[in-house]
Formats: structure tokens, sequence, C-alpha cells
RNA sequence: GGCCCAGUAGCUCAGCUGGAUAGAGCGCCUGCCUCCGGAGCAGGAGGUCGCAGGUUCGAAUCCUGCCUGGGUCACCA
């Protein structure tokens, strides 16, 4: 609708300029809908933006394209220059009202785009390594690339989920140190605990369980080789249980060793020699990212002969392209962001469209009970992980929160609020609640006999109050909210959407009072009745982008 | 110090990529209904959009410079 709209005013404003004798483009014009409801469904402001390039005041030119649009084929019944030259549009009320019986036909298809049909998309997200369980970073993180991936899905592309990870190099093997450690100081043996060893009390109790299993089997164990094995196990569990428990499942486990496993690490430090951006200096490889336009150069092979972390990642890099991606969206922490500009760019030099790499980055996650904030030390090991939060809140709870805020940006994450059950209070389950009522009138409706109504049952014209247009205004954003959340990489706005759609159907269930759904009325019962299922729809569909169940009862 | 992100109501934050009188939730205030140490309904107050310039018919939004907070500047990942 609003697309035909769109067409009929181009169209317009295509003779207005030839009237002018300028056969120029028509301009980018915004056709949106006003936030106050007296301008009109929608508000156009191409007058504006040709008052200067006619050299007339943007009032005549609105009120000369007024004219020249007429009633856009009968789509419009009303136009009126207002404030300093906009064109506000009003409809043919059954415009609205038509789109019932498009979001009733159209199902859960409602809200699907095709902006990005045939891409393959590949969203690299958590990518966190098997040292210790997930904090609340990895936590939002995770949320945040899932909820990209389900609405770059929506929008027609074929969506990898995967996850990198590395368990080799130093930090595994201190992680094995430090659990040897307390193994044999939990079997009373002297044990000297690595200066950076990992302090959390988790490790304590993968030795403890360890001993429980073995005894003092391993009491003699050379090296730290089983003990990092065991703790990898172990750790990997964990986050794949809290992973599986946000819903959140991976297509892909891509191992960083694989890389040197199968030589792609040389491949690229040999086409990067090639291209004279490595040289050798102090003992070590670097990469010449000076020549690229960064502000210093990046070792890739210690002096021992070991890679940096970045060597790999270029190569990883270059992988992904090697399977076919259109798109590949990094999700990282704002502590990698400054990592991110040297891979795009050593991709780029190898040849590969440097743009089709992506960053989403998002910024930390405090969190907030009693007005104080909770102190969260890594090195101390106090910080609260994921797998807590979750035993806390649950998992649709933890999604909403999670995915509430724009990612750049840091995330108040408030406890007291998110253990509010108090469905009024609680965003997450204020949408949710508004879903479970839709099926609660259903529920009245077949105590009454009645059938929800199919798409060719309802007179939606039915529908006038203020509040009910103000409901099918709000449904129909609902397609243009999936695309342009989907294009910016802004899942937030969907949570948004939500609670607003949320907060107008609760108090239309509410208020019996003005209006009941179920009235002895049978066509405006059957109208409204085709409104509930509409609003259940994409409650339904935007739960779904989020990863949020949609409940019946609650 | 360089780079990145943020600064909007008391608090937590939106603001559709430059539009009209800047919004939501929570909190607060007032009335009504109940009068149970609770909850509901209706209404209300609350803003120099960090500061100062600039671009524009028009700026929270774009540009420049400052201020504040966070992040990052490894032969750690």
């Amino acid at each position: 609708m609003k697309d035909r709209l769109r067409q009929e005013l181009e169209a317009a404003l295509r003779r207005l300029l030839q009237g002018f004798g300028d056969e120029g483009p028509v301009p980018e014009f915004a056709l949106e809908v006003p936030r106050n409801p007296d301008h009109g469904d929608f508000a156009c402001n191409a007058a504006m933006l040709l008052s200067k390039r006619l050299g007339k005041p943007p009032r005549d030119l609105a009120e000369a394209l007024a004219a020249e649009l007429g009633d856009a084929g009968g789509l419009v019944v009303a136009a009126e220059v207002a404030g300093p030259g906009f064109l506000n549009l009003r409809l043919a009320s059954d415009r609205w009202q038509d789109l019932l019986g498009q979001i009733l036909r159209a199902g859960d298809a409602f809200g699907s785009g095709d902006t990005l049909a045939g891409r393959r998309v590949q969203v690299e997200f958590v990518s966190a390594n098997p040292t210790g369980p997930l904090t609340l970073g990895h936590g939002r993180q995770a949320v945040i690339g899932d909820c990209l991936a389900r609405l770059l899905a929506a929008q027609g592309a074929e969506v990898v989920r995967e996850y990198y990870f590395n368990n080799g190099g130093r930090q595994m093997r201190i992680l094995g140190e430090s659990v040897k450690a307390r193994y044999l100081e939990q079997l009373g043996r002297p044990a000297e605990f690595p200066e950076d060893g990992y302090q959390g009390e988790y490790i304590a109790q993968i030795a403890a369980a360890l001993r429980e299993r073995e005894g003092d089997a391993w009491l003699d164990e050379p090296g730290d080789g089983r003990f990092r094995e065991e703790a990898e196990r172990e750790i990997f569990g964990w986050i794949r249980r809290s992973l599986d428990e946000l819903g959140i499942h991976f297509d892909v486990y891509f191992n960083e060793h694989s890389l040197y496993a199968e030589g792609k690490n040389d491949e690229v430090l040999a086409l990067l020699r090639e291209r004279d951006l490595v040289y050798d200096a102090e003992g070590a490889v670097w990469l010449r990212a000076t020549a690229l336009g960064l502000d210093r150069d990046r070792v890739l092979v210690r002096g021992t002969g070991e890679p940096t972390y970045l060597l790999p990642d270029i190569a990883y890099h270059r992988e992904k392209f090697g399977r076919g991606f259109d798109a590949i969206i990094d999700v990282q922490g704002a502590d990698h962001f400054a990592q991110f500009p040297f891979v795009q760019k050593a991709v780029g030099a190898l040849g590969f469209d440097a743009d089709a790499v992506e960053l989403v980055m998002h910024q930390f996650v405090t969190l907030t009970s009693g007005g104080e904030q909770v102190k969260q030390s890594t090195r101390k090991a106090t910080y609260v992980t994921v797998d807590e939060l979750l035993g806390d809140v649950g998992p649709d709870v933890f999604r909403f929160f999670m995915i509430q805020r724009k990612s750049d940006g840091h995330l108040d994450f408030d406890l007291d609020l998110a253990k509010e059950t108090d469905w009024k209070k609680n965003p997450a389950y204020y949408v949710q609640y508004a879903h479970v009522r839709t099926h609660g009138i259903e529920r009245k409706a077949q105590e009454k006999g009645l059938a929800m109504p199919g798409a060719d049952d309802v007179e939606a014209s039915r529908l006038e109050l203020p509040e009910e247009v103000e409901l099918l205004k709000k449904l129909g954003e609902f397609p243009e909210l999936v695309e342009r959340a989907a294009e910016a990489r802004e899942p937030h706005h969907v949570a948004f959407y939500l609670r607003e759609l949320a907060g107008l159907w609760n108090p239309y269930v509410q208020d019996g009072t003005r209006h009941r759904v179920l009235s002895d009325d049978p066509g405006l019962t059957a109208a409204r009745l085709g409104l509930a299922l509409a609003v259940r729809i994409v409650l339904r569909r935007g739960l779904a982008l989020l990863g949020l169940s949609a409940p019946e009862r609650m």
C-alpha cells in the first residue's frame, strides 16, 4: 500500500518537474507515518526538497504536487499542505482495514521480505575459547548474533551461524596448569599455581570432579596435557549447555587449529609476502599494515615461530570467502574492536571484497541490582555468568533484556526488573502476555461456540475505533521494521516495536467497557477476532525473531 | 596522547538515517475505586537533547572544536 502510494507520488513529481521544464531525477523523498495523527496517515516532504531547485516556495510546490497527485488512483481521500511544506495524505479509511486481510492471508509469512533472497550470509559470534564459563558479555553477544541471524533469514538470506574457537596455545596451557595445581593442592601435594593462572572457582570444581572420578591416579601425571583436555571438555560442555538453554545452535564450530594443520596460515603468509606486505624484523614476521593505511605494523609470527592470533584470523576470513559468502558478519565485543581493521584490510589486500566483511560491535554489560552495580571482576572471578543469570530469570527474559538495547553502547542489565514476575512491569512478560491474551480471547470465543475467522470472513471496515485503526497502523509497520532492522543489523528495534504493539493491544483488551471483542454483533465480533488474530501473528513473528517463546497461557 | 562508542525526563533507554509540539518503561505527584501491610483506573508534573560554533527552509540527528564517562592502542586471544 505504501509502495503504491510512493509510486503514485513519484509519477506526480515527475509530471510536476516536467511542468517546470526540469528533466532531472525525482528526488529521494521521505514518506513516513507522522507522529501526530492529525497530520494524516502519511507525510511527504518532497516539496521542501525541491524548493531550492525550482526556486519556488515549498508550500506552493506542495500545493502543485497535491494537484498532480489527485486521488492517486483511489488511494488518497485528502491531501493537505501543512507546516513548512509537508503534504499530508489521508488514505481512504478502508485502506488500513485491507491490511487486516493481508495479514491474515500471509499468516506467519507476514513481515518476511526478500531483500536478501539468494544471498549467503555468515554470522560469526560468541567464539569464546574454552577457558571459562560464558560471561554476560558473551551472553549478550550470543543473543545479538542469533537475533541478527534470524532477521537476515527473515529477509530471505541463507544464514550460517558460526563459532570460531581456539583450543590450543598459551592460554589453554595455563588453563591445564591451573587445573593441575588445584588437583594437586586438593590431594595435599605441594603445587605451584601459575602466576597468571585462572583464579575462578570453577577451576577448583573441575579439579574436584577429577579427583572424584580418578582419585589420586593422576598425581604423577606428567605435564598438563590431560588436565587441559579435561578442562576443555568440561568447559565446552558448560558453554554448549548455556547456549542450548538460550536456544542458540551453531551450524559450524570452526577450530582455529585446522588453519595450522592445513597450512592455511603459511599460504596467507606467502600471499602477503608476494604483495610485499610482510617483512622480517626483530626476529619476528610483520604485517606491513601501514602500507594499507593503518597506523602501525603488526606482528604475524612471533620470534618463537608461533603465529599471533592475527595471522590465523586473516586466514580464517580468507577461508570464509572461499566458502562463497556474500556477506560476512563478525559480532564482537568492544575489546576486539581495534583488531578488526587489520583483518579487514589484509583480506582486502588479498583481493577479496573488504566491504563484504562487516563488524557488529557491542559494548559491555553491567548488572544492576537494588540501585547498585554488581561488581564484575574477571580477575577475582567474581563475575556473574550466563548460567547463573539464566537460572534467575530464564531464557526468555534473558534474551529480551539482552536485545533491548542497541548494541553500541553499554547495556545495564536491571536484575530486579528482570526478576519481576508481574507482567505489567517486566517488558518481556508484557509482550508475551499480549500474545497470551489473543489466545485467551480465542478460548472465550470457543466457549461461546465461535471459531476464529478466516481472512475472507472478516469485514474489516467494522474496525472504526481510533484505537483499532491505530493498532492496524502499527501492524502495518511490521514488514518495514523487519527490513530496516535487518539492513541496519540492529535487532533491538524489534524489541521496541513489540513493546509498543503490546502497549496498544494490552489496554485495548483490558478496557472492557468501551468495546468488547466478543459482542452481540456477529459482524463486529468477527472483525475484532480477526484483529486479535492479526495481532497474534505479528507478536508471534516478532517474538520468534528475538528467539522468545510465544506462550498461549501464563 | 591517537582511534572507537556513548552523553536525550529523577533512573534505564528509544528516536524509523535531516522534518512538524522530542517519546516509552520504571519512579514521582494528584484524584477516583477499594479501604487488606496491596492492586486497578484516570490525569499530571518533569527537557537548554553534554557545551560552543557551522551547514540547511528545518538539526537530538550531518560537519568542526571542546567537556565527561567507557573501551582500545601486545611478539594475549
